[in-house]
DNA sequence: TATTCTCTTTCACCTAGTGAAATCACTATG
DNA sequence: CATAGTGATTTCACTAGGTGAAAGAGAATA
């Protein structure tokens, strides 16, 4: 085993990017997949083929991959079973009112190694809202979400820093565990020129209660 | 490499089955995970760290494993993008008209190696009703949908084998995709004692004409 | 303190995975 | 209808990478 990789698997670690580049891309072509990863095709196929085996990806007639039924079966036992599912459902109803007090969208992030993946949302009903980051990552060095979930900054700052996207504005707050750490955050974000100045302490008001109850539920579940 | 395994790659099966024991049990102790596939808990340990490494897992305080965001992450881009959230979505119509129509659960339904999977469903708005069902799989043989997905038997049959659970019955039809080849099934389940001979015709009517007008819907999507 | 449990680390062995190159299967292009 | 070009597939000799028995470290129970 070389330098750098002494606690990992080569191999599994290359078939599971590849899964990721698969689902990321939607449908990928052998050749594209390789390249993704830098990998000879001969080495990608390999992967590509052992994945498709075991039915975590499917290939159509013209050769090109795409998710397969046991990895969609993974993805919706992890859903609506687990930790995550248990999160995300306790968190549904403070969404559901944030967003409804606040008229903007609200978002469940956690963190992903060096990113924030948001997991779950309750959008707002204006006609210009923010919509769709379900599943998307942004980074967390820049962020709003990034600092809150890395435990810098103070909580439920509103900013403005267009860092992912320009207009969108953000006010965040921590979700605490039942161990004392931030393991979540919820946020509302919506375009700057609703979220300014005079909204400020409303929002920021909302979003921290929001992650104040939720932190709470999540400490004494009964 | 020895004669099975010609075009497999045994760590990365293995990393893969570990992220399935995983996301299955919800939680599981390194003990347990590798007792469920049969391996050394040395090599079960490098597996399980190497996916806590790259956040397909996470390790609570008591050294359980639970899915962790990069998984989560591609469970939820995976099914809002891709040809799975395609058929989910093409099919979300024709399930909820199909549950109101027949007053049971509907169900969308495509095959995984041996298994069907539920993918999506619309549930019967009755007290007594079939649900819970999705990411769930059932055997091929002996099952109606399996009977169906793998083209065997006359489409739409309502059957009550109980082969999976006593007083569940089901109608099923089969999905056609643009390839001609059956992609997925529609099936309604509900309790035998509302599906019974009465209420065949209808029911099997039902199911019919809603895998038929999905196939349709997939020929011609515009 | 002894005993038993589960998790973790180590390391010598050798099989399982690698990737360059050859081959095959298409399909644009002259 | 050759001909070159593109991308998928197969082969195979080499050895890096993965394996798992065994020993070590805690933690829990008696």
């Amino acid at each position: 085993m070389t330098s750098s990789t002494l606690h990992k698997s080569r191999s599994a670690e290359r078939a599971l990017h590849l899964l990721d580049a698969v689902v990321t891309a939607g449908s990928i072509s052998l050749g594209d997949a390789a390249k993704s990863l830098d990998l000879p095709t001969s080495t990608a196929l390999r992967h590509l083929k052992a994945l498709e085996h075991d039915g975590y990806l499917d290939r159509d007639t013209h050769g090109m991959f795409s998710v397969g039924p046991t990895f969609l079966r993974l993805a919706l036992t992890s859903l609506r079973e687990g930790p995550a599912a248990h999160l995300t459902t306790a968190a549904r109803p403070h969404l559901d009112r944030l967003a409804e007090a606040t008229g903007e969208s609200a978002y469940l992030a956690v963190r992903e190694r060096s990113r924030a993946v948001y997991i779950a949302t309750a959008e707002s009903t204006r006609a210009i809202r923010h919509v769709g980051w379900v599943g998307r990552t942004v980074p967390l060095k820049g962020t709003a979400v990034g600092a809150t979930l890395t435990g810098d900054g103070e909580p439920a700052v509103l900013r403005n820093t267009g860092s992912v996207e320009p207009d969108v504005a953000a006010a965040v707050a921590p979700v605490i565990g039942p161990d004392g750490t931030v393991i979540a955050a919820i946020s509302v974000l919506g375009p700057s020129s609703r979220l300014d100045d005079s909204s400020t302490d409303t929002v920021t008001t909302a979003v921290l209660a929001a992650a104040e109850s939720l932190s709470h539920d999540l400490r004494g579940p009964k």
